[in-house]
DNA sequence: GTCTATATCCCGATAGAC
DNA sequence: GTCTATCGGGATATAGAC
């Protein structure tokens, strides 16, 4: 019932919220909280600076606002990919599959969450919602280690979060560390053929991981 | 020669430098480029702000200056591991898990190595010395391969650089990871036994790939 | 080589009209 | 709700004495 009397497109404050957001997920995204300027975010936008204030209170507002969107964007799609349906080894192959393309095709996210850690996660940790996002990762990898024991194809005893963080890391060093790694070894992990070789290579190793027996190589220590 | 009238530890140019470069060290990785202030450095500093442009013309050139000493540090004890005295297996094994140990001792390189990874890696590709630090880590990896397929215990064919990556992959996350990770799953990744537990399975995954046999798992699509 | 004081600019935040 | 103009703090960098 908001403004009958006024279709002009002028006035819409959902869509000038999202075109702050997206702006300054680029901005932050790229240079950093420190590093993003409020002035740079206003210009990328539609609307003014004064806006930014109306509806986010501050930079750090805005800041913790794109955190937000950007985390529960990512979180989604564990639930989509009809896990349940597949083989113990498919399924984790497959999901692995995803979070490694998604992480490719994310790299604002990617930047924001290595931006937060440099803060100790000092925003993250002020946020109320963000603690459900680790749900629906955790459950779809809790269903497929019981049924990858049960079946006996799963050799190795893991927890749900050590194997996420296993997928996670083969997933995200490539992204995050791409310019340094690629600097100092002349090459370019962007590369449609390295890209495909190291997907390859993260889900083959994690299966291997998860099906080999756990007494095969032991020594712990030099 | 120099000095040698005065023997007072004042007026040490090469102490100074070391000075402000610790200094410096600690505030880009806990703040970045951008969020560190070259006045909190001078505090932190036995001398004053305005020796650092004396040594170090700028905040930039500062910047570059700590990256590089960073890497130069991190990137030694690949040589001194004595690998070659080892089989191929434990020759990996130890080689990981002295990498792991190492990056999660270094927190500070960690962190600038994420926070140029930020800058894309634009301050890195000015330095001239960088390049030479990929050369230990890729040889000690080549002959572990080579001698691993000698003997025919390494069954997956593998480059050195991807091996060096996965090994990264693994041992960098949980460090760079570390904040946002504990938040959202609740966990404590600097604790002991989580690190115990994680450093068991980085090498165990990683061997378990290279002795894998190729033809077991190659499904490659959804 | 080392200090204090300061110039100069930039950026986050706000005022106030419409 | 949206705009322009601007304040005030703080940061990089420099000046100039010793």
């Amino acid at each position: 019932m908001r403004s009958s009397k006024r279709e002009t497109r002028k006035n819409d404050p959902d869509k000038t919220k999202e075109d702050i957001l997206a702006a300054a997920t680029e901005e932050f995204a790229a240079l950093g909280l420190a590093g993003g300027r409020v002035d740079a975010i206003a210009e990328r936008t539609k609307t003014s600076k004064r806006m930014i204030y109306y509806y986010f209170g501050s930079k750090n507002g805005l800041y913790l606002a794109v955190l937000e969107k950007a985390y529960s964007q990512a979180r989604t799609y564990e639930t989509d990919l009809n896990l349940a349906a597949l083989e113990p080894i498919e399924a984790l192959r497959k999901l692995i599959n995803h979070t490694f393309d998604h992480d490719e095709a994310s790299p604002d996210f990617v930047r924001l969450v290595m931006n937060e850690n440099i803060h100790r996660a000092a925003h993250l940790k002020q946020s109320k919602v963000i603690a459900d996002f680790s749900v629906p990762a955790l459950t779809a990898l809790d269903d497929i280690i019981r049924r990858g024991r049960e079946t006996g194809v799963f050799k190795h005893e893991i927890e749900a979060v050590d194997l996420h963080m296993l997928i996670s890391s083969l997933c995200f060093f490539r992204v995050t560390n791409r310019h340094t790694f690629g600097t100092i070894f002349q090459c370019d992990l962007s590369d449609p053929e390295t890209y495909r070789r190291h997907r390859q290579m993260a889900s083959d190793t994690i299966l291997a991981y998860v099906t080999s027996d756990c007494s095969t190589a032991q020594k712990t220590d030099p």
